[in-house]
DNA sequence: AAGTGCCTTGGGCACTCGTCCAAAAACGGT
DNA sequence: ACCGTTTTTGGACGAGTGCCCAAGGCACTT
């Protein structure tokens, strides 16, 4: 079965972009990991660029499809931002996730072709967000929802460094105030 | 005189994080930029690693001293977000410093020695925005200042990859909220 | 039994990498 | 002019890289 070995390698593949980095991740490593031989990477893929952008865009999809299904659920714009920072925060620490999105992020700054398919699920992720907040009564829902995506990455990123204090959730429901 | 081969050194640095990615940078690239020898960067750095983190960190603290000292020139909180949004978006773009910062918050994650370095910076920014903030009657000074940098950092990451909507700047004021 | 695909193996290719080092050059004091 | 120190040079070392490919294994049809 060929597809269990495309399935084997685009799923070891996030965790050594997390560990390594994008560009420490090498055919060898990635084969090992994924227990099969080295020469399978470039028999399944046309490059090792196109297995990373692969596995990663779906993994970026699937967060982005997880946090919409969690706005779903939610009955106020408080509640959203509550739900979201709890969702993160199983997360904590040097949490793969994050780290996955900051690398592929910076990966898409040396590569186009991954570069637009990350603007897309990017694009997407904040249109669900505005149509959620526009739905609610949040004022300017797509400006909000531009800025609440980027805090949401700031803040795993910085989470790393430095734990961020426990009201951070109070000031971030600042930014989701409902219109007057 | 050594000292200026070091100042050639970690000067060409930088830019080069940003264009290569931190594991892209090679002593052979990073001396040809400095115009200079290749064996130069281990005489007078025990490491390529070791002469990365000297510049990276030296190029966060300038950062974080500029934007202080425009804090500083703030009279109100709104003025103070304006300030710091207008001063960033001339590095608009795929801005060299923000891919920068990026970069050295990826490279902290498998270096703990650049970790400690690092996260002092960002504990110095963060401690100038909440004194600040306290000073001028923001409520949750520490967790505006968190949220705010962390807000920062990830507009800067999601520019290159989507522009933000004009009205940014508005949502953004919101988080500045004055102590009622 | 022979043939036909797809999948897999293990090694080889040309290359770049960080680091080191002996020898050459430049410098500064006497 | 000589000498000791510091700086610079250019090349070498072993290790690791992405990618490729001839050879074999395997499941199927004919």
């Amino acid at each position: 079965m060929g597809t269990r070995v495309r399935e084997r390698l685009t799923g070891a593949a996030p965790g050594l972009i997390v560990e390594l980095g994008w560009a420490g991740v090498s055919t060898r490593v990635l084969a090992e990991r994924a227990g099969v031989t080295p020469g399978l990477v470039h028999y399944h893929f046309s490059s090792l660029q196109a297995l990373l952008s692969e596995a990663a865009i779906g993994a970026l999809t699937r967060l982005v499809d997880d946090l919409g299904a969690l706005l779903e659920q939610a009955k106020s714009p408080e509640e959203a931002v509550e739900g979201m920072l709890t969702a993160l925060s199983e997360y904590s620490g040097s949490d793969p996730m994050s780290l996955l999105v900051t690398e592929t992020f910076l990966a898409t700054t040396r590569d186009a072709e991954l570069r637009g398919a990350v603007g897309e699920v990017l694009a997407d992720f904040r249109a669900r967000l505005a149509a959620w907040f526009a739905e609610h009564g949040v004022a300017d829902p797509e400006a909000t929802a531009a800025v609440l995506a980027a805090t949401v990455d700031g803040l795993l990123l910085h989470r790393a460094l430095l734990p961020e204090p426990e009201a951070a959730a109070t000031v971030l429901r600042r930014l989701v105030a409902v219109r007057s």
